[in-house]
RNA sequence: GGGAGAGUUCCCGAGUGGCCAAAGGGGGCAGACUGUAAAUCUGUUGUCAGUGACUUCGGUGGUUCGAAUCCACCCUCUCCCA
């Protein structure tokens, strides 16, 4: 099965310019193509993930990947499919996001020796000169194609500004830039970037008479067709200190049934072959399989020892086996300590469990708070100071939330 | 530039002088049922030293015993005309 093929068993492949080349190029010799990033925040998220699974994927083809920052764009921001205008961001902040992207990306696609290039588009659009770029660009763009495009459907509704029309020029730029300088033959992006992407090959076809193609993947939806990777606390990130591997890991282990086979699919390296057995699953039997996809993804994203942590305390925690040691901590300082003791209700404010005494208040009223596996349903239940010479105090919050309380 | 309208708690959205910490829905959290799933049902959802106090209804002032509600100015947004 060549990359062509396995991409769209996956079903990661959702619009092409032109089946017939795109597999030419895929399939055939090594090739450069990019994936833009929108340098919104300092830490890629599972959205992103997404694209950079197809970028690995691809690589691991022969192919080269251009990791294109938008730097630039960014300054602008994409208002395809928002309904509001995005914040602006200031040079110093994208510059950030950007090196923080880097980091996160290098775990799965491999940088060294012109494997890969990295870009970010602020180095050619910063400069442009207003006139020149109407003259040479400008001119290829029908405002009122652009205008019919889906994706500023909403944005016509509520208006949209000049400032940001001129994104999809942006972009389309970007890739008549990098077919220019680094010979770059096609740009991939999720299926919400349809129309900035068609608007590159057209503008590389009118301009410089070249022929280039352009793929979208799927967008992850929840089978409910939520954007997945976002829940009630924001997106669900890359990066451990936003979201800790553990949460990470059950993230997915939490996941929807109707999601599993999809995401082991898209987001993992698990052959296809063994994904086919698993698709037989009903029902309960599902479980191992969701175990089994949390613990890819984690080990993609975190690395194989982090992984097997979030497992092993995920099973210490609903499996009453593996390892309760590897539970998350929360620190709290000895001097939250009055006359030898910390109220519940004071701990659970402390450990971030509740955001205020009056939510600690009803967890423990609703007896969902135990401590040391002890049901308390009083909240100023004092926790003596002597409860932590174990080293700890476990506290756990419904089913689902167990920490360890630790002295710092 | 002229005219009309809107800004309410996490979101949508009711509320037009006290009975409003503010209906209803969504979402969240928790309980029951389960498979760490979904669906369903129940409770809960501003803060705190809790039968009470404090902060909140775009902003700043004002009227009033009392304001989310009335007035003035300002800010933001939408719509219609130019």
């Amino acid at each position: 099965m060549n990359v062509f093929e396995e991409l769209k068993a996956r079903g990661l492949v959702a619009q092409l310019t032109d089946e017939k080349k795109v597999e030419e190029l895929i399939t055939g010799k090594p090739m450069k193509f990019y994936i833009g990033f929108d340098p919104t925040a300092d830490s890629l998220h599972v959205g992103h993930f997404v694209s950079v699974m197809v970028m690995a994927h691809m690589q691991r083809a022969g192919h080269i990947p251009i990791a294109l920052f938008g730097g630039g764009t960014g300054l602008i921001g994409d208002p395809s499919g928002k309904t509001d205008m995005r914040k602006m961001l200031t040079k110093e902040t994208i510059a950030h996001n950007i090196s923080c992207f880097r980091k996160q990306m290098g775990r799965l696609i491999d940088f060294s020796d012109g494997k890969a290039i990295m870009a970010n588009n602020a180095d050619w659009l910063c400069d442009l000169n207003y006139i020149e770029f109407l003259r040479d660009v400008g001119v290829h763009f029908s405002v009122n194609r652009m205008l019919a495009a889906e994706c500023y459907k909403q944005r016509l509704e509520r208006g949209l500004s000049f400032f940001e029309l001129n994104y999809m020029i942006m972009q389309s730029y970007d890739f008549l830039h990098l077919a220019r300088t680094y010979d770059c033959k096609m740009q991939l992006g999720g299926d919400d970037q349809w129309s900035n992407m068609i608007g590159g090959v057209e503008l590389n076809r009118r301009a410089d008479q070249r022929e280039v193609c352009a793929m979208t993947f799927t967008l992850l939806l929840t089978s409910e067709g939520k954007k997945m990777g976002k829940t009630e606390k924001g997106a669900v990130w890359l990066d451990p200190d936003k979201t800790s591997p553990y949460d990470f890991y059950q993230y997915w282990r939490n996941i929807d049934d109707a999601d599993v086979i999809k995401c082991m699919k898209m987001l993992t390296f698990v052959p296809l072959e063994e994904i086919r057995e698993f698709e037989k699953r009903e029902g309960s039997e599902l479980n191992p399989v969701k175990e089994r996809l949390a613990f890819e993804i984690t080990s993609l994203v975190h690395g194989q020892e982090e992984a097997e942590k979030a497992q092993s305390a995920a099973r210490s925690v609903f499996g009453g086996v593996g390892n309760a040691d590897e539970m998350p901590e929360r620190e709290i300082s000895e001097a939250d300590f009055a006359d030898g003791a910390i109220s519940l209700a004071d701990l659970l404010v402390k450990m971030q469990i509740a955001k205020s005494k009056s939510e600690a208040k009803t967890l423990i009223k609703q007896g969902s708070v135990s401590v040391d596996d002890e049901k308390i349903t009083d909240m100023f239940a004092p926790v003596p100071r002597a409860s932590f010479d174990k080293g700890y105090v476990a506290v756990k919050k419904g089913k689902k939330v167990f920490l360890k309380a630790v002295i710092r």
